[in-house]
DNA sequence: CGTTGACCTTCCCATGGTGGGAAGCCCGAA
DNA sequence: TTCGGGCTTCCCACCATGGGAAGGTCAACG
């Protein structure tokens, strides 16, 4: 059993399966920048370090890392991460409420989908009826500034 | 014709139909310490004084402000609506530039929109595949940490 | 007239994610 | 040994909004 090293040198970490924070960027695609942010807003534990400082990831690591990623791709908060990251790390957890979790997000995204397609109708309505030509004339100005029409139907 | 008043009392302010920040707060639908804000970020003209240092609002000041506000629940950004206040402004305007605007912030918005939707239709398969029990299983968690499944398309 | 409560003023700080950049140290290859 | 790039920490920026402190003012009521 090998001395314990709390400190290693760079040449010895990677042979050893760690990475550097570029390389664990590369492999997770998550930014060096944002990697230092997990780790300082407790999302990921502090990683371990070389003698010379260098943050060392090993395949735990960066497995954490790109369950974050995918999660942060579906949209969750990183205080939904947390909590995500809480349950996949928890053996005893109940699968019930993972499912809430993502349902209770899957609401949230179909709320905010409602909310943008209706300002994208409104929006498309008012430039159908734009000429949108070299006159000023436009409802589009109009409706923002609060001009009563007769809202055609 | 009144003397040239500069910084009037409150009360002789109000008679002449000005509003304080509160009042036009009220009447638009914007809040006082966001009114303040977009006066600092010169969205708005800074607005005349009491002689005790309130701000006044003329119905122009209210105008512009629901027009804001209806921009702004439109989804249109801060600079968006700088540029949609400048053609409002502009009686020389053309209403093609007005639709132009009008017309890429809804490509944003559908562009958003399918985002989202993309999320949720992820989010909400994968939960369909979750049994929600007392059971630490979970296909949702194995997708977050990448765990290869025959995605059962 | 005085008190009181609501309002106004400015100023600073926080949010959520992400990025930019400076100053200084370190690694690896030529 | 030198040099380019990567690493470290630290601060600042975005966008839009809100919270709150400290202090001055207004209006209404007794």
């Amino acid at each position: 059993m090998a001395r314990h090293v709390i400190r290693p040198e760079m040449y010895e970490a990677r042979e050893q399966g760690f990475h550097n924070i570029g390389e664990a960027s590369e492999l997770t695609g998550v930014s060096s920048k944002m990697i230092r942010h997990y780790e300082g807003i407790g999302l990921i534990p502090a990683a371990s370090r070389t003698f010379a400082n260098y943050r060392l990831y090993n395949d735990a690591d960066i497995h954490r890392l790109r369950f974050i990623k995918r999660s942060r791709n579906l949209g969750f908060s990183m205080k939904q991460i947390e909590a995500l990251l809480g349950l996949w790390n928890n053996p005893g957890r109940a699968s019930a409420q993972v499912k809430k979790l993502a349902k209770a997000h899957a609401d949230e995204l179909a709320q905010k989908v409602r909310e943008l397609q209706a300002m994208q109708r409104t929006l498309e309505n008012l430039a159908k009826h734009c000429h949108g030509d070299q006159r000023p004339d436009c409802p589009i100005l109009d409706d923002l500034g609060g001009v009563e029409r007769d809202s055609c139907h």
